[in-house]
Formats: structure tokens, C-alpha cells, sequence
DNA sequence: ACAGAATGCTACATATTCGGAAGCAAAAGA
DNA sequence: TCTTTTGCTTCCGAATATGTAGCATTCTGT
């Protein structure tokens, strides 16, 4: 009830989705998954797929996926969604077709 | 060709998907998003919906968002999306079903 | 067996971003 | 007029990201 007597909205936002939306919300995280959509890669080969990002981030970023079973590494594989993972891959297609309408960084006037 | 002769990923992922992901990977813009999927919200009260984020980073993470194209402000109502944004919604609806199998933070072996 | 390359990963210093509190000017409401 | 609410700013300590170098191990080719 933090919200006083006048609470309009209907929906409250659940733990797991503030949850998901913060851990998404964390750089370079939604790259990585987007990145091994298609195939496994190796920590090297998914560092330069996502444009050098450093070492240090990225191993951070995937102990948290993997810690939430987004993502899995595969002993002679490299890293790869898990079947859990694979689920995010429609909904980053949009978010890919939806890139497209991206204003190209216009001032506030 | 930055990759080499050995190229094996068909797809590669394109700048405004980069810029896309770029933008959503930071703390709290996929929220604050997510919270004006059903009404405008003032400030004050998108910052009391995101859980007590402090101003100066919703601020950023808005001016950013108004930038794109995605919110924008309408003098008496508040913050809310645009047409544009509110494409948005049906893909955070599934990220919202997805959460829910979230792992529970589980360590790694 | 051996040399070289590639692997996952770590350490450290620097730079950038975030977080939290206080507060401001302008507008709206009483 | 007085109070509340608005969007927004500034400051600064804490957290996170970046960049470089390098380690130990495993694979690869000879």
C-alpha cells in the first residue's frame, strides 16, 4: 500500500519482471544473448562479435546468465543459449525489426 | 570484414540493433518503459513506480528515451509513449511471461 | 614430444555511470 | 497568499564499466 488511496494503475509490475528487466537492464547483457542466437561461441569469438567489449564485463555478464540459466558453456563448445535462453529469441527479433524505426538521435527541442 | 576469411555467422547484427540493445542495456530504461505501458505517469510518480530510482538517472535515462523517439512529454499529463514506443509493449508482455522462469539465482557448479 | 596458438579467465588502474539527498524555480490548487 | 506539486539540477561518494596486460591450461600442428 505505498502507493496511497488514489492507486490507478491496475497491473503492479511482478518481482520476476523487475527482476528480468534489471538484470536485461545491464550492459552489454541483452548483446550477449543476442549474439549467440544463432550459434555457440567461444569466449574470444564472443568478445569480438560484440565490438571488444572487455573481458572483465563479460565474464561478469555471463556468470549472471548463467547463474540464471540463460546460458550455458559447453566444455569444447563455448558458450550457448540454454533452452530457457532460446525463448528470449522472438522477442529480440522484434526488438531487431523495431531497431529500424530508431529516431537517429534527434535533439530535445 | 573485420572477421577474417573463416566467417561463419550468416547474420550479423546491424547498427541500429547495436544502438538498440545499446540503449536498453542501461539501469532502468527497460522499466521505465514497462511502466508507462498503460498510462502517462508525472516524474514523481514513474519515479515512485520504478521502485525509488533517483532523479537524475531517470532524468538521463528519459531525455535518452525522448531522444529516440520512444516517450515523450506532454505538458499536462506527464511522461508516456510515443506511437513508436508503444511498439514496444507486446515484446516486454513476453519478456513479463518469460521471467517467470527465471532460475532462482542459482550458483554455478 | 615439442612449439605455438587459442582457450577461459584474472588483476589492476582508470574512466564513466549510478545512487541518494537536498533543493530550486515555475506552475497549479486552495 | 500560502501550500503543494511539478520537472529538474547539483553535488559527491559508491558502484560499475573500460582497457591493458597477462596467467594457466588446452588444443593443434609438426
Amino acid at each position: 500500500m505505498n502507493r496511497g488511496v488514489g492507486m490507478r494503475r491496475e497491473e503492479q509490475t511482478s518481482a520476476s519482471m523487475a527482476r528480468a528487466l534489471d538484470y536485461c537492464g545491464r550492459r552489454w547483457a541483452l548483446r550477449v544473448i543476442w549474439e549467440l542466437r544463432s550459434e555457440a561461441l567461444t569466449f574470444r569469438r564472443l568478445q569480438e562479435a560484440c565490438g571488444g567489449i572487455s573481458p572483465s564485463v563479460l565474464q561478469r555478464r555471463l556468470n549472471e546468465l548463467r547463474a540464471l540459466g540463460v546460458v550455458e558453456l559447453v566444455p569444447r563448445l563455448g558458450y550457448r543459449l540454454s533452452v530457457f535462453g532460446e525463448r528470449l529469441f522472438p522477442l529480440l527479433a522484434r526488438l531487431d525489426e523495431w531497431s529500424e524505426g530508431l529516431a537517429p538521435e534527434r535533439d530535445l527541442q
